[in-house]
DNA sequence: TTTGATTTTTAGGTTAATCTAAAAATATTT
DNA sequence: AAATATTTTTAGATTAACCTAAAAATCAAA
């Protein structure tokens, strides 16, 4: 049974609400996030489900089976192998790599996925910080903390960023708050959710709540949260 | 305007077919060469003919246009730079690049062929001995000729194939053929067309006729043919 | 618990890319 | 130059992947 191009991205856009939701997936949900309507979704669901990658009941969302759960996950780990692949033998940035891993995910290829893997040296991360699965599915999980629950006093890495528009990227670029950047939280600001933090080479900085609650850090300090 | 998967794989095949031929491809041509019907081909070609990328008068023919045949280097560099990456960097060798590469030369993105390019080293031949256009589209070319065509006492180096099937290319490498593999046309046998080479290291082997027929050298002889 | 809002599905298109079978044009033989 | 063979195009379908508009189901509030 072959799978289309189409299936694998809404499978992708199942897993990751699902995962994110801890819950089925909503029809509203995988259409806001493929960018079509609900219409073309619920026509998706039907050969989806005809092809037993998902569970779908009427009006009730979708889940992944087994082997939909399977194709998602590898469709993943192919994006974010891709993804560092154009960042650190390419040079890309890491705001501009997204679409091409779009198509490159879908590139089939026996040994393509492994050897790609060796080349970049088993990565376990990609280059928003976000997990690479392994070729057996499996998940590495680390403990990080939204800047929005460091407390004063606490100083942290960044470790990924939940908004991944370039537009954020960038800025977190222009502040110096790439992946690894440290910082100490010095101050916050009920008033707008604001805080001021120090940067490891001194300088200070105002992030606004848009900002502290899409960035990720572990937290390195003696303190606990 | 757009173009799709679809209409750049034929555009492709018209410029493969037009410069062995030398003339207008014919839909016949095109559609074996894309494993489809001649039907198709002749939906394609108004297709192709109405986004002015090939001139297409009908029972007669096609041509490229000055963007159609951009469009088909562009491909052919991508296609074939590609290739060097999966031989090169991700240790494929050179019978299990072609159906990747099918799928990675319809990757968009900006500069991403410039740079892999640049991170490849410029190659000027992909793993077949075929020349890699530049980004200006033009063509390295170089003088080779078929093995039937040398005389006893020649040498030359493998620098290409006319088949390109995987069959080939592994016969090639069972008999220590591959390219830059040197050899010395010891005889010919007029019976069958076959002949007798030595190689490098001083195996004598026999080569029939078709692979002679699909087997390209640079001449290193002081004869001259 | 009926009503109104929201979500989802159905109904009925469209377009690209393919197909087979039949008709038309062109080429090759007698 | 007919007759025949070959090539190409047209006619008519099919499938995936979308769409809009309308109907149906579910949820939230009064
Ligand atoms: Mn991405
Ligand atoms: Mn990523
Ligand atoms: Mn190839
Ligand atoms: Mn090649």
């Amino acid at each position: 049974m072959t799978i289309t191009q189409a299936e694998e991205n809404h499978l992708k856009a199942i897993f990751k609400i699902a995962e994110k939701e801890d819950k089925p997936a909503l029809t509203n949900a995988i259409a806001a996030a493929m960018h079509t309507t609900a219409a073309s979704v619920t026509d998706m669901l039907k050969r989806l489900a005809d092809k037993n990658l998902i569970v779908y009941e009427k009006y009730r969302g979708v889940q992944l089976t087994g082997e939909g759960n399977r194709i998602a996950t590898a469709l993943i780990r192919k994006h974010r192998l891709w993804e560092v692949f154009l960042t650190e033998k390419l040079g890309f940035a890491w705001d501009e790599v997204h679409d091409m891993a779009e198509q490159l995910e879908h590139v089939q290829g026996e040994h393509l996925v492994s050897r790609l893997d060796t080349f970049l040296g088993h990565p376990k991360f990609d280059p928003h910080g976000d997990p690479i699965p392994d070729a057996e599915g499996r998940w590495t999980y680390r403990k990080q903390s939204l800047l929005t629950t460091l407390l004063p006093g606490d100083r942290g890495a960044v470790t990924g960023v939940d908004d991944h528009s370039a537009a954020f990227l960038q800025y977190l670029d222009q502040l110096g708050l790439g992946l690894g950047a440290e910082l100490e939280l010095l101050e916050r600001f009920p008033y707008d959710h604001s805080v001021r933090v120090r940067t490891r080479d001194g300088r200070e900085l105002v992030l606004s709540e848009k900002v502290t609650k899409n960035l990720y850090l572990n937290i390195l300090s003696d303190r606990e949260s």
